[in-house]
DNA sequence: ATTTAATATCGTAATATTGCGATTATAAAA
DNA sequence: TTTTATAATCGCAATATTACGATATTAAAT
């Protein structure tokens, strides 16, 4: 096996693992936290700060491409990565949503 | 490779990514809804209501037990999982700090 | 003590992810 | 047009994850 049986869950369940996972690599955080703090938007950038090659970071830029979350400019020879604020609100919204629901025990425990 | 290079991030980005990372994967989103909801609390109970094997859906409470968003007390034969209500609070606090950051554009793009 | 029910753990096959070197696009500069 | 700089994609090796059958463990019931 090691195929995820998605067709078994909610569209809502496979979304927000979706996001989830896409999260959940300490590289995709790191290029979150550079780009927000304006320490480095651009590819190259990134590959200098954080210490991995330049292969690796356009992958985990493409992955969070995909969930919309950030947006490549294109400026020049280089693109510049930044948060697309609609997007990172929303999910922003989705994950509060999930994590509002009323989680006290009553029936059982 | 394949080995993620834990080392090169902060504690911060790896534990938030940790968190994230179990968050990440529909079956463990299902479990925490169906506990929420109160349907199923019990593993056999979950193997019932979800399409999954018993021996697959213990290995995903072990991974929700390990971060302790949940928490199984022992109940007779069975045991009984149930959120930790302070843990899933912090958790949703760090989360939140995380995306309450001025994701504002200034500087590039 | 033996049986039964529920859960955890082990071992393993299938698949996915991570990371990177090499190569290929893309676009500006010379 | 050739060179140069930047980023994307390909291909692959190493490792991790997912799922599950089989087997242990645990605790109640007989």
């Amino acid at each position: 096996m090691g195929i995820t049986k998605t067709e078994i869950f909610t569209d809502n369940q496979n979304r927000l693992a979706s996001i989830f996972k896409v999260l959940g690599h300490p590289a995709r955080i790191a290029i979150l936290n550079h780009i927000i703090n304006q320490k480095a938007c651009i590819c190259n950038d990134l590959v200098s700060e954080l210490g991995l090659a330049q292969a690796t970071i356009s992958q985990h830029l493409k992955e969070l491409k995909n969930i919309g979350i950030i947006k490549g400019t294109i400026e020049g020879k280089s693109v510049c990565y930044c948060i697309d604020e609609k997007v990172w609100e929303s999910i922003k919204g989705e994950l509060a949503y999930f994590f509002n629901q009323d989680v006290r025990v009553d029936k059982c425990c």
